[in-house]
DNA sequence: ATTATATTATGCGAAATAGTACAAAAAATA
DNA sequence: TATTTTTTGTACTATTTCGCATAATATAAT
């Protein structure tokens, strides 16, 4: 990394990005207002402008920030070796990132996106792609479980991944409206189960 | 109906909170302003607080009364005899709503309240009402079925119905992203055959 | 030192917003 | 016809909002 030329900046971005990441989170895209990002990130408006664009740009910057992560926990059910434990897993992480923090917030993306994809057409594509992406992520987990003969033969692989992500949302959209851990606990087991028939 | 004194409304109450379900099911509650839904509702503002009261409470009635239009396919889903056409045609029922109109909405429920509930605290709790109601009636019906015999007796009701709502979760988030209603009706085909196993 | 460059901080301004006060209007009642 | 009651429409205020223009500041290069 080479020194850049100017004054230098005082934040440091992804620390920055992941403050604005957590308002998002909390409010929601339009009952975000700049003061709100500007408190958190510590940071006045022109910086935020400066180094992330409009509100939009930054919104959109952490969304792909959190899909990050998810593709985390999915890179890990890939390398499981017993696709109903790894399943399990799987679930299990997304709730500890769905309920981490004091409050419930589930998922930033199937939480906070849709109520501005009618209206903002960038965002909705943003989130069909993440979520097209995800269900081959799932598929080639399931392909892979098909061949190596952990899971039936006769499964469609493709419904299989949808069904999967189903229970993401689900999972993200109940942890926010306040179920319990052991309520989504067990569900995910169950979930877990049933797909791995 | 007895004819009330003042001077006679202008506005029929029903399709004043149509109009604003639209509305708000299109941009949200955060991003709807009052002008938007005196626009709509062909009201001035003065005459909507009068009549259902500040912004908020219009919008949790926009929510009862959509809540209402689910339990309409509920009810007929707990007619049905077979129960995985049953579920199948639920499933399809439901896109219906999620996209009738010419731009696919998905749910006003789990598409728009998501983004408000952690930050009003009322509609979080509306919003887990609706769905652990919906997982009781959908459990119900799991319980007839099982009664019946026509589906298996070791399964989980409960978490068979908690995988139901979650395929809708998952529908109305796709359909709202503007995934296809060829491949939205394949995932709900399979879903009722696996959840009827 | 001086200059060039990049970032920060102050503060403006135009627009949108929620909610309300108040008077005009329209009907039933006396 | 006069009175009471309810709704309507206009207009207002106070606040919030986004985005930017401009000046001050801090560093590297010359």
């Amino acid at each position: 990394m080479k020194k850049s030329r100017g004054r230098p900046r005082n934040f440091d971005s992804e620390e920055a990005l992941g403050n604005a990441l957590l308002v998002f989170w909390t409010k929601g895209f339009a009952n975000t207002s700049l003061d709100d990002l500007a408190g958190a990130m510590q940071m006045k408006r022109p910086s935020i402008y400066n180094a992330f664009g409009d509100k939009k740009s930054l919104y959109r910057a952490a969304l792909r920030s959190f899909s990050d992560r998810l593709a985390d926990g999915l890179a890990a059910l890939a390398e499981s070796t017993d696709t109903e434990v790894g399943l399990q897993q799987f679930f299990i992480g997304a709730l500890d990132v769905y309920m981490s923090g004091e409050q419930a917030l589930g998922c930033l993306i199937f939480c906070t996106a849709p109520a501005e994809m009618a209206v903002a057409d960038d965002v909705r594509e943003d989130i069909l792609t993440i979520t097209v992406d995800t269900d081959k992520a799932l598929k080639r987990v399931f392909d892979d479980a098909q061949r190596s003969g952990r899971i039936s033969a006769a499964a469609d692989t493709l419904a299989t991944a949808q069904m999967t992500q189903a229970i993401l949302h689900s999972l993200a959209l109940r942890a926010r409206a306040g179920q319990s851990r052991a309520t989504l606990n067990r569900m995910a087991r169950h979930a877990a189960k049933v797909l791995c028939a």
